[in-house]
DNA sequence: CCTGTATCATTCACCTGTGAACGAATTTCC
DNA sequence: GGAAATTCGTTCACAGGTGAATGATACAGG
């Protein structure tokens, strides 16, 4: 049964994968221009459900591509944020267009009320840490 | 709508960790048992959806813990063998009893028709590689 | 027979995740 | 004001996954 979702996922991965980002790296991309500024490290971990260690190895990888910049927040000398570069928000905006086609294909084997369901059923089934 | 799956693997991997077993682990000793007997580690890769560099790596751990055994194929000196221990039988039997006791708690909050939506939904997303 | 070619498991480098331990900075509370 | 507790990001060791390269074996065809 957990097999579909990895299925799923390797599908959106390879997909990202051809204009160089993953799933985890497209998920940082997508916090930081929803929230239109700067985050420090614990907050993207935070928003992103995993450990601060993860974030730190992330967004060093991140900087390798130069998608984002680490910045320092001077109200707070232990905090370091994560800053948007123009091509870390110009591969988010296609990344997105990317994402768009896979789950539209993915999901055109089910109809309308199958959709339904499993949104719902899976929303119900996550919720509950 | 993926992180629904993340959180439910993350309960049966918390689950069997009380036994020293993680979810990769389980499905190749269920894969062993269910066999009958020792398998190729290409053919346990394949039969897990994985490449055969990562069945190496998981078989090393699995011998580590005493759970299974490298033999070797007299027929096939290329080919290595993994070989339940009696140790790996009694672990999988345990095993399934906390995995039985985990998916009921998880699908408990679901109605018997969402439970068959579900199923039906899943395997079709996963079945087409 | 022997020269390719395919297949086996392994190793290596990498990506993504966890948890524990750490140093540095900030709060909190006498 | 200064000691103690907390919070920050980083580092390390590990689990689990991938793909590429490698050496050893098996299996063609000529």
């Amino acid at each position: 049964m957990l097999g579909a979702a990895h299925e799923v996922e390797a599908r959106l991965e390879s997909a990202l994968d051809r204009i160089g980002l993953s799933v985890a790296k497209f998920g940082v991309l997508a916090k930081l221009v929803e929230a239109g500024e700067p985050l420090a490290l614990g907050c993207l971990a935070e928003r992103s459900s995993c450990v601060r260690s993860n974030m730190t190895q992330l967004v060093d990888r991140l900087e390798a591509d130069h998608l984002v910049e680490r910045v320092n927040d001077p109200s707070d000398r232990r905090s370091v944020r994560a800053a948007l570069t123009p091509a870390g928000r110009e591969r988010h905006a296609e990344a997105v267009h990317i994402l768009e086609d896979a789950g539209r294909e993915v999901f055109a084997i089910l109809d309308e009320e199958e959709r339904a369901t499993l949104t719902r059923v899976l929303a119900r089934l996550g919720e509950r840490s």
